[in-house]
DNA sequence: ATGAAAGCGCTAACAA
DNA sequence: TTGTTAGCGCTTTCAT
């Protein structure tokens, strides 16, 4: 009742605010503020009247004012610093989005996306920008690479980060990986292959100025070596389709040394590359046999369908928005989360014994 | 200089403000903020020194305290009422936001992502949440459903949305689309089946509550009948890649009337429906020819290669986005955006003459 | 051309 | 237990 004379300037049914709220409940303002932060000092009748009166006016904390104020954002960034197309061809940022929000959603939180350039000083700028604009909580980042100089910007400018993956060398970042035994599904799909018969085993490598690709290629190398074969080609390439298939072209280009099987850096590749065998008239998996690397949802839908070392890219996903949590919330300590499950190899229709033409 | 006693509350270094600019400028604030919004009234040495200044100190205004003051949020939000998992798996999100970036980007807007559940009432306490929060100056929406209830609710919550794709009746509603044919994708189809000998064409579409499902059904049944063919089997399901495998057993189930031709809604549903019959034993395009629609990267990557109906979704996405700000500068007659390239057909390999065993 | 001051909606000291 | 009030960093009249 008692609807002060105007509604404050102009319009009516502006939106609402924290006062009138107060108003409608017949309080201040600070036992508004009180009541919907959970803070103590306010009697049961008087928080649900507050909370009545919130309600009846669909009335919910101006996120801007709270920010500025100097609380959270309640919002995390996540830049991504690749062509929008390349991004748009690779679902693996997409996945992992999946697993980010999963758990930002709940908490009501949201993800703020920044798609730049390849060029590093956009991507710097969009840091930058995220910071100084105070436009988020903290940011999480993928895919560290060698010499990475992101975490000592970050630092710089007190942004609270989240790594999913591997960190360079012991950039002192919080990150979330998979736990225990991360070669493990390299090492399994070796063995898969060797069991299979296969001594000829080439990997199609990606950058390797990233620290997972360089990881990956030694641990093929290892694995394979640990089996007494020798690493039969290494091609480093780009993480692009084009370029799969330029690799499995030069792969079966020499009768004389030609793989029986192909370990590809991730899902996207190995499906291109999959395809550029078949066009060469490779059949796969009996003159051919294949492996990618992440279990995407593509790997399910093709003909054969892709063997593959899977990681949980979702729960890495929700793991980096824990670990975030944590650290927003001052407990560093407990932000370096729980391990995810190792990845390991799913054995589907790509790969199959050693001995076709291609032998 | 003369920097004021204790710079600030506790810690020192933190942030500049727009006040610490004006202090080492030697102006006043509003000065300062006349500068950074280009408004008339100051002199051009005075608005040197600000940007010197400024530059020295790397401050740029803070986007929560801009946005509590009236001003623009520069965010623009997007919820995507899918299960995290379904929306991983199909790339139709990605490439639209592939092309929203690319516009908000260079306006340095970001893009608040909301992945919510299946279930309307998550999507709508997530639109609330935005408009009540302030934290976005826009939504842009997609797939509009047969009966939405979303722009009535954003009218109700004055948040300015754009639509992608065509609107339900004549929701009064700022929408990017296809220009002038928006079915020739369909028909160029139709035509190119009908060309090669196929009289028995099957299309298998989506869940019949969006509107471009509809509509794209609609334009395949008009075309055949125009080719003077009749439509066989119509086989309505759900847009992911086990419905489409479910879908293709049924129509290659009885020889009698099998389909020698099939259309898909959409680009994952093609490349699963494919993988099926081919592990039912059918050569593509030898005993059946599959096209897709939307003309994603995937469509590329697998053997053979996918034809499809391609549309032009990034640029779609940066439509959307242009009309966002259209709308957002108060010109919402230059908001409805000049029309995409019509969706046309990309004739592969996964589409042949009609006549293989299942003639 | 420039500056002082009043808020935007909220939180947290501090009073009562 | 409750209310008063001073800002958070910025934009914008309104004076000067």
């Amino acid at each position: 009742m008692a609807a002060q004379q105007g509604p404050r300037r102009g319009k009516r049914s502006d939106k609402p605010t924290i006062a009138d709220v107060a108003a409608l409940a017949g309080v201040s303002v600070s036992a508004v503020s009180k009541v919907v932060n959970n803070r103590p000092g306010i009697s049961p009748p008087t928080r649900q009247r507050v909370l009545d009166a919130a309600e009846k006016l669909r009335w919910s904390p101006s996120a801007t004012a709270v920010a500025l104020r100097g609380a959270r954002t309640r919002a995390i960034g996540m830049v991504a610093g690749r062509a929008a197309d390349v991004l748009a061809a690779d679902p693996h940022f997409s996945v992992l989005i999946s697993g980010i929000e999963a758990e930002l959603a709940p908490a009501d939180y949201g993800l703020l996306l920044h798609i730049v350039g390849e060029e590093p000083s956009a991507e710097e700028r969009a840091y930058r920008r995220l910071a100084e604009e105070r436009r988020v909580d903290g940011v999480i980042l993928t895919e560290s690479r060698i010499g990475d100089t992101r975490f000592e910007l970050l630092r710089q400018l007190r942004l609270p980060a989240v790594l999913v993956g591997t960190p360079w060398r012991d950039d002192p970042v919080v990150s979330v990986r998979a736990g225990g035994e991360q070669d493990a599904g390299i090492r399994e799909a070796v063995d898969h292959l060797a069991d299979l018969g296969h001594r000829h085993i080439a990997y199609v490598s990606g950058p390797e100025d990233r620290v997972h690709t360089v990881f990956r290629r030694r641990v093929f190398e290892a694995a394979l070596e640990e089996r007494g074969l020798r690493p039969t080609r290494i091609v480093v390439s780009e993480f692009t389709a084009d370029a799969a298939v330029r690799a499995v072209r030069q792969l079966l280009a020499e009768p004389q040394r030609r793989p029986t099987a192909v370990l590809f850096a991730n899902d996207t590749m190995a499906v291109a590359g999959m395809s550029a065998a078949r066009r060469l008239g490779f059949e796969v998996p009996r003159d051919l046999s294949i492996v990618g690397y992440d279990d995407l949802p593509i790997g399910e839908l093709v003909y054969p369908r892709l063997t593959t070392i899977g990681q949980d890219l979702v729960q890495l996903g929700r793991s980096a928005a824990t670990a975030m949590f944590a650290l927003l919330d001052g407990s560093p300590e407990s932000a370096q989360p729980p391990p995810v499950r190792p990845p390991s190899l799913i054995p589907r229709e790509s790969t199959g014994p050693a001995g076709g033409v291609g032998g």
